[in-house]
DNA sequence: GCCAACGTTGGC
DNA sequence: GCCAACGTTGGC
């Protein structure tokens, strides 16, 4: 099993709005190392940190778990979609999407902040300069040590 | 709203 | 295939 994390903006599609549809496909990602996750990486029950970003608090306010495995983003060939792009259609997939489940909204964010002063944290991509990927692959151990963080 | 750090595009 | 120009991301 593996564990990622997804960055999301929470005023596009935030941890509350998972929730409530309890199952969401990670549409509009243009990014083709992001992509690649998804569409060669990223299995059935692996799981998710879920990050806000661009907010008040940015951190890892959940997780989640892949519910469904590499399939096209079909909103690449919705010429009304914000996320169109005429080099993609569906015969010929340009980008991919996993579809992700609700398991878990923290009890307190575990923000951008707090885990900059984390030592186990400090290898984690999320946390290296310049990294704008919204899609990051994290260790069993990065994972379990910011959800024991999130319970205390 | 600023701006650094990237990624992508397109002319050559 | 280089690289300048442009667009985007995302913390601050």
């Amino acid at each position: 099993m593996k564990y990622w994390l997804m960055k999301s903006e929470p005023n596009v599609f935030g941890i509350d709005d998972l929730k409530k549809v309890k199952k969401e496909p990670w549409d509009g990602v243009r990014n083709y190392q992001a992509r690649n996750f998804m569409r060669d990486e990223m299995k059935k029950g692996d799981m998710v940190l879920f990050y806000h970003s661009n907010c008040d608090v940015p951190g890892i306010v959940g997780t989640a778990e892949v519910s469904k495995e590499s399939f096209p983003d079909f909103t690449s060939w919705d010429k009304k979609s914000k996320y169109y792009d005429p080099k993609s259609s569906e015969e010929n997939p340009r980008w991919f999407m996993v579809e992700v489940k609700y398991k878990k909204k923290f009890k307190k964010t575990v923000s951008l902040q707090d885990m900059k002063e984390m030592k186990p944290l400090k290898d984690m991509k999320i946390l290296q300069k310049g990294n704008r990927l919204s899609i990051t692959p994290v260790s069993k151990k990065e994972f379990d040590y910011i959800v024991k963080v999130s319970e205390k």
